[in-house]
DNA sequence: CACCTTCCTTGACCTGGATCAAACGCCGTG
DNA sequence: CACGGCGTTTGATCCAGGTCAAGGAAGGTG
């Protein structure tokens, strides 16, 4: 799925604290008279096309035109929104959730540094979910119509652009998959199996994570109702699959969860 | 949603018999030599941008280096194929699906005249779901790379490509939570109204329909087995909502599907 | 520190939909 | 026309997960 790109040696263990990835004094002061460069981030592996010469990356600089902080529990845009951008986080988790009219929620991802948010808006150039930061958050904001500006120009731009929309088709297929044919126990393994492969792309621990949202999120993410996230968290933790202390989890038998989620090819 | 397109005059009631849009003599002579225009296609509102200049239509007539035909139950691509090109329907209806390695499987949409497949293949250059003819059908193959090479040039292509894999991105937050939250009625009911609603769009009938997948693939696609769609179904009808037969719907009240689906809104 | 709120866990019970099974209707084929 | 196969319907039973309820732990606040 996500290119597996280590880009943080350490493998800190309260892996997604905000103090982690700490903001300057710099940035805070004044995010925008500060030189935003994709050039030297070091995300941009995460982000952007590689290989691209020094000229094409110079002029992809210039498509981030701020970035933005975005509290705990603050949405950077909520359905029925103008779109004007496309989103890349810097640090923090976000969850994004569409809603009926009648008040039902769905948690349609989360998704952590590197990755692009805001997609659904460009249809109809407002945004039909929301987007919360789960933790304290910094997003690189990209006016779309400099997005389609430059791909006009540079290639690997361009077709970077539809990777990345393409791969979140391909990455709703497996939620669809999973929520329409998988039980409980599989849909949770599931889920840290894929959380914890992200986090380790992004340098932290294959088995050690901390969660960022609560068991109602993940229940609603997962299409569970949280007493059963809960209690399928109780009993991968008496099968000694792994650790639960609140929202710190740590996997002591990954093959385990594999073999939960595909029953038949891992024996 | 989709934009309420009327390009058919005719409210036919056998809807998607395949007979409705047979193929001229000439087409099936020889798809090839045969000058493929999405100018004059009837199409051209569903698949293209609207308001071009005569200069860009003629050019995006070459985006189509072929018609290809595909008998009911063939695959169009299938999961693992090398991706090249993105595939307007012209005629028929298609399913895709995606599997787990250990067989279960799941529909993730069924496609009609007009929309586009194939954009699951963009990211990894190979397709990750199968696409398969429920009818005889007929596709326009656009081969990706040239379609990126036109929308460098031609603005209005460009956004409509983001727009229509934007579009994807939506429809399948919509499934998400409609596997994510809803009860079997209520995922039978959106699943009618939807089909109902695409199939109106495109000249049909807004109460009849007759449906190209059977109840297992229906079960698939809204996560619950087939009994349940065909209990489902049963209950419809008691209740005086729609008639069925076979294959052949038939909405009585679509007010009362709307009020399933929706329960608080519509009182 | 005490208090409150929010989130999480666990128990007891219930139910919607899955599962298993049987029979029926439609349709294509020899 | 009879046959066979597939798709569908319907019934009977079961169980995974929902619902309701009661505490408990962590963390923030005055």
């Amino acid at each position: 799925m996500l290119d597996a790109i280590k880009y943080r040696g350490d493998n800190a263990s309260h892996a997604l604290a905000p103090e982690a990835q700490a903001p300057t004094q710099a940035q805070r002061m004044s995010p925008q008279s500060l030189k935003v460069a994709c050039s030297n981030c070091n995300l941009r592996e995460l982000c952007m096309p590689l290989g691209l010469s020094t000229d094409e990356l110079n002029r992809i600089d210039d498509l981030v035109a701020l970035r933005r902080k975005v509290k705990r529990g603050v949405a950077l845009f909520r359905n029925g929104d103008t779109f004007t951008s496309l989103f890349a986080i810097r640090t923090g988790v976000f969850k994004t959730c569409v809603a009926t009219e009648d008040g039902r929620d769905q948690v349609t991802g989360f998704q952590m540094a590197g990755e692009i948010i805001g997609l659904d808006g460009i249809v109809n150039d407002h945004h039909t979910c929301d987007a919360v930061a789960l933790e304290d958050a910094e997003v690189c904001v990209m006016p779309f119509n400099r997005i389609e500006e430059l791909s006009r120009e540079v290639n690997a731009l361009q077709h970077h652009v539809h990777k990345i929309m393409s791969r979140e088709i391909v990455r709703e297929h497996g939620v669809m998959l999973l929520l329409g044919s998988m039980r409980a126990e599989e849909r949770l393994a599931a889920f840290l199996l894929n959380l914890v492969q992200r986090l380790h792309a992004r340098g932290f621990s294959q088995s050690e994570l901390t969660l960022r949202m609560t068991r109602e999120e993940i229940g609603s993410y997962l299409g569970m109702k949280l007493e059963t996230v809960s209690r399928t968290f109780s009993k991968f933790v008496e099968d000694g699959t792994v650790e639960v202390k609140q929202r710190h989890i740590r996997i002591l038998d990954t093959d385990a969860l594999k073999r939960i989620v595909n029953p038949q090819v891992c024996l």
